[in-house]
RNA sequence: GGGCGAUUAGCUCAGUUGGUUAGAGCGCCACGUUGACAUCGUGGAGGUCACAGAUUCGAGUUCUGUAUCGCCCA
């Protein structure tokens, strides 16, 4: 006998294992079935998943199943990323908090040998959570990505992308991290507004003429860098400049909305008066630009000269611009335009070097003070108006971005990104939901070099050996001497000789292999290794090649790639769909899957993305435990159709009484509660002080879960009934024609849902097919079929074919859950297979052992039956009538009414053989049926027009006058009102004139109805009301 | 500033190419423990489909604008 309950704390384990020692999810590349193959979106280790990861991995691990069981050989990729910046920020972290020492202090190797150690934690506990979530990935295959064949596959990529010219190195401005000394890319940059001040400084001009300025005045946000200062710019033509402001600001104008028009024209007069007052002296200072005129940098002493270029705006600040070609990405450009010297006067360290003279070592808001406070003594500084500004800050430290210039590895982008566009305009890669084509395209499209350098100690190690300062003889002589070290190891050597001074070269040289001997024998030439790591993405990018392990020609390869599909989310299209794509077309030739699912990202219920550092993180973990795997699968599966986001709103669970207590903004960062409902106070991530630890802990789970829950309970005992009463159970092959009514019904609806769920899995659409199974399961198979089995299952002889039906819809019903929710589907399939073995319609088979190896049902097309579904929907809509009238006459589920049902002869052939299972479903005794049938004396009565049925039931025993009335009237007050609107639709001229025939004639048809239905309504109002009387 | 998306019941969401009276789950109310299931069953209450226009015989659905929210990019 099997439990009244799934447990599936007690079940899982065990299925994992079985699984596991069967090798169910094992993919073979001699396999010859078709293949089909994902690798997963590494997770990072920097922490344990989250509920977006569940999403992620449960939808993924929905098409692998389904793929399975349709017959491919199915490969799903696991592994995890090393996330560099990341890891070695929360590593960098924990160290500063515990041992209050910097990766300074520990050495390269040590720290490395730390975060190696949190890789080890965090990968066991990540592949934890995805093993007990069910995630059917071939685990023998499990790829890591800075693991030995992933680092030989990123050795190659850059050894064949140095050796296309398309890596270089350059001096770029980067978002400098001052405090992990590393710099960092746009995408790990966020900006906040904060306050701070506008310094208006003065710049004394150098020699001025008669009727020349004495000083220029410019203003800066950030005043101590001017000590980098090696420009004064101002606007080569600031009287169109000018108009062209105008000119904007009047078309706005005459675009504007009542409101806005005011504004706007204070605006316009602001820019004409400034225009007046500042025009004449921007045209001098753009003509003493033109006639190469200096100012001295204050402080400095440094003679720089004052140039004209488009970035000085005249409507904006004092129309000059001091230019920091080395500390700001605008005045960079402007460096370059001008040829302006670069003068970077940070260390990487944040606080100012020898360039910035007697400043040297302070830090930035130190300098700040010093260098405003000296120039006011000299009398340089003017106003500082208070001001809202925005500050780039770094998603990694939360501290301050320093734009700074330094030398990076660039990829270049051009042909690269070319062929990633084309590979999704031409549909080799679909994108799906197809909007989000065009972000990946508009990204691309602007072809900017990928700088590759990151200022770490965790990652791939940049394989370039470099010497510099050479002049070109030795630089010359070294190459030739690579040239012959090329030739002892064949292909794994590839030098250039770039310039890196004025008159100076730098000799780089590119290793292919991870091979000591090389590396020794190209240092033994006095060439030194790059310290500097690769961008994590880099390494990612490689991911489906990579982990099939590319470059060598391996069978997995040949097999497996391209990969099917790609399962993410939306945030790393650009970071990380974007550059497989490319990096698949220039290591192998093809692109890495035909097709990308983008899913949605799971807001909690205040909208807000989940994060950890909110304490609005939901663990899938503290989800499995209260409600189970399969209820976690099934609730995340709901939720994924093609919007870009969901909610779902999060509790703590109190420990003590496992009340929901909903989050809010407030309690979400407390580091203790206590719970509104036992009064017993717990814990939460926050908790710090020993008192606080020392409380159990409230996990974090949303109550979103608890349909899915209730779902496998219902499957799980309507399991049970079925199981329940197959004792004696014989195969046997079904004449499907000659089954009764219910059996073609459960059948044919079979046939459309097994056609509908594998046409939603093939389109993605999980929330779709979870509804799908879901309304069939409960409202079909559960209300109706298994309800009407009962008292057939006690029939001697109807038993026989009922069993094998029902065994036959259990069967389907498991097999086209199973993806979804893959261990209750199997636990049941095991009770299943012990007293069905052989089991089907028409014909019983012999299944497997495991629900997750079994075939993938085919819609049976030919029993799909329209006028079965048709005639089954009317006995539903009687049920549903009399159950009506049972509820508005209080009538106990204990107490069986009399019946009698009014209807054509065609329909009285139908419902006759199904009499008995009015009394199961609505405990009714139908007591008549026919074309005759008359009202009883006590009556109650329900016209059911549309299918030209009247439903009656006898209340003599029952009668509650007032509440029959009652019900009556109400019914009554309904139809009058559909009959008025149903009126002035059809007295409406020009709706009879212009709407399509079939429409209006339908209206009139109902029109007709609904008339009949208030005649027989207010008739039996009339009789109950002379009864009463 | 540009792009993408959202706004439907107290909450979370469905709603096909425009066409009866806009649906589900949870929550709420009433009744109920009959041998699969109270993690259940039956019935009920609850909505100006964000707002304003336009197109149309007819708009939750199409178009334009506004507001609010979210995400991405600059």
């Amino acid at each position: 006998m099997i439990p009244i309950r799934f447990e599936h704390a007690d079940a899982a384990a065990g299925i994992l294992q079985q699984w596991e020692a069967a090798k169910c999810s094992h993919a073979e590349a001699s396999s010859d079935k078709p293949p089909f193959s994902i690798v997963i979106p590494p997770p990072n280790v920097t922490g344990a998943l989250h509920l977006g990861h569940g999403l992620n991995n449960t939808l993924q691990d929905i098409v692998v199943r389904r793929k399975r069981m349709q017959g491919f050989e199915t490969l799903w990729m696991p592994g995890t990323d090393h996330a560099g910046i990341a890891t070695q920020a929360v590593v960098e972290r924990r160290l500063k908090e515990n041992e209050n020492q910097t990766r300074h202090d520990l050495g390269r190797e040590a720290l490395v040998e730390r975060i190696w150690q949190w890789k080890d934690q965090y990968e066991q506990r990540i592949l934890g959570q995805l093993k007990r979530m069910g995630c059917s990935c071939d685990w023998s295959r499990l790829r890591f990505t800075l693991d030995p064949i992933c680092a030989a596959a990123v050795r190659a990529t850059f050894f064949d992308l140095f050796g296309k010219q398309f890596i270089y190195r350059g001096k770029r401005l980067v978002n400098w991290d001052t405090f992990l000394q590393t710099a960092v890319s746009d995408d790990e940059v966020f900006n906040e507004t904060k306050k701070g001040h506008f310094y208006h400084l003065s710049y004394p001009v150098i020699d001025p003429k008669a009727g020349e300025p004495k000083t220029i005045e410019i203003a800066t946000t950030r005043p101590e860098t001017m000590l980098g200062d090696t420009a004064v710019a101002v606007h080569p033509d600031p009287a169109s400049a000018f108009d062209r402001v105008a000119e904007g600001l009047k078309e706005k104008l005459a675009e504007a909305s009542g409101k806005e028009k005011p504004l706007i024209e204070k605006q316009i007069a602001a820019l004409e008066k400034r225009r007046a007052a500042m025009l004449p002296s921007l045209i001098q200072l753009r003509d003493m630009a033109a006639d190469g005129r200096h100012i001295r940098l204050p402080l400095l002493d440094r003679e720089i000269p004052i140039v004209a270029d488009e970035w000085a705006k005249p409507e904006m600040g004092t129309g000059c611009v001091k230019i920091t070609p080395a500390h700001d990405p605008n005045d960079y450009e402007v460096g370059l335009r001008c040829e302006l010297p670069m003068i970077n006067v940070l260390n990487p360290d944040g606080t100012i070097n020898a360039d910035g003279g007697k400043y040297e070592g302070l830090t930035i808001p130190a300098a700040r003070k010093a260098v405003v406070a000296d120039l006011d003594e000299l009398g340089l500084l003017g106003e500082v108006e208070d001001r809202e500004i925005e500050l780039p800050i770094s998603d990694r430290s939360k501290t301050p971005i320093e734009p700074y210039l330094a030398d990076q590895w660039f990829v270049a982008m051009d042909t690269l990104a070319q062929s990633a566009m084309d590979a999704v305009t031409d549909e080799r890669v679909q994108i799906y939901p197809e909007r989000y084509r065009k972000g990946y395209l508009d990204w691309l499209s602007e072809k900017r070099d990928w700088p590759v350098s990151r200022q770490l100690w965790w990652g791939h190690r940049i394989p370039i050996w470099s010497t510099g300062g050479l002049s070109q003889s030795d630089a010359n002589e070294l190459s030739s001497k690579l040239e012959k070290l090329a030739e002892q190891h064949p292909d794994q050597i590839s030098h250039r000789i770039d310039p890196d001074g004025e008159e100076t070269v730098a000799v780089f040289v590119c290793v292919r292999d991870e091979d000591a001997t090389v590396e020794a024998d190209v240092e033994a030439l006095g060439l030194v290794q790059d310290p500097d790591v690769l961008d994590t993405w880099f390494s990612s990018a490689l991911w489906p090649h990579s982990t099939l392990g590319w470059p060598a020609e391996t069978a997995e390869l040949a097999k497996f790639y391209p990969t099917s599909t790609l399962i993410t989310s939306r945030d790393i299209i650009t970071l990380w769909v974007a550059r497989m794509v490319l990096m698949g077309l220039n290591n192998v030739g093809e692109v890495p899957f035909n097709e990308v699912f983008i899913h949605p990202k799971i807001l909690d219920g205040l909208g807000e993305t989940m994060s950890k550092s909110k304490g609005n993180g939901v663990d899938p973990n503290d989800v499995i435990d209260k409600f189970g795997p399969d209820a976690l699968r099934f609730g995340l599966a709901r939720l994924a159709g093609d919007t870009q986001d969901v909610r779902m709103p999060v509790q703590y669970e109190c420990p003590a009484c496992e009340k929901l207590i909903d989050q809010t903004k407030k309690n979400r960062s407390l580091p203790k509660l206590d719970c509104p409902a036992c009064g017993k106070p717990f814990s939460t991530q926050w908790a710090e002080t020993a008192e606080d630890q020392a409380l159990p802990k409230g996990a974090v789970v949303s109550e979103r879960f608890e349909t899915a829950r209730n779902f496998v309970n219902k499957l799980w005992n309507a399991s049970r009934f079925v199981l329940m009463n197959l004792e004696g159970f014989t195969p046997q092959p079904i004449d499907v024609a000659t089954l009764p009514i219910e059996d073609k019904w459960l059948l044919s609806r079979l046939a459309s849902v097994t056609q509908q769920v594998s046409e939603g899995i093939d389109r993605y659409q999980y929330s779709e097919v979870a509804r799908i199974l879901y309304d069939f399961a409960w409202d079909e198979f559960c209300s109706f079929y298994v309800e009407i089995a009962k008292p057939r299952l006690s029939d001697p002889e109807q038993k026989q074919v009922t069993q094998n039906v029902i065994a036959h819809g259990l069967d389907q019903l498991l097999r086209l859950l199973h993806p979804i929710m893959p261990f209750v589907t199997e636990s049941v399939w095991g009770y299943l297979g012990e007293l069905a073995p052989s089991r089907g319609v028409p014909e019983p088979v012999e299944v497997g052992r495991f629900v997750m190896t079994s075939s993938w049902p085919v819609a049976q097309t030919e029993h799909h039956d329209v006028q079965i579904e048709r005639q089954f929907s009317e006995f539903q809509k009687i049920v549903a009538a009399i159950r009506q009238i049972r509820a508005s006459q209080n009538i106990k589920p204990s107490d069986t009414v009399p019946v009698a049902i009014r209807c054509d002869e065609s329909s009285r052939e139908l419902l006759e053989p199904m009499a008995a299972y009015f009394k199961g479903l609505a405990s009714a005794d139908i007591v008549a049926i026919g074309s005759d049938v008359k009202p009883f004396e006590t009556d109650a009565h329900i016209g059911l027009a549309d299918v030209n049925v009247d439903v009656h039931v006898d209340l003599e025993k029952f009668i509650d006058v007032e509440a029959e009335l009652a019900r009556l009237e109400k019914s009554v007050g309904q139809i009058a009102g559909q009959i008025t609107a149903k009126e002035n639709k059809l007295n409406n001229e020009s709706f009879v004139s212009r709407a399509p025939k079939e429409i209006v004639d339908k209206e009139r048809e109902s029109l007709v109805m609904l008339r009949e239905q208030y005649t027989s309504v207010t008739n039996d109002i009339t009789r109950l009301q002379a009864k009463k009387g």
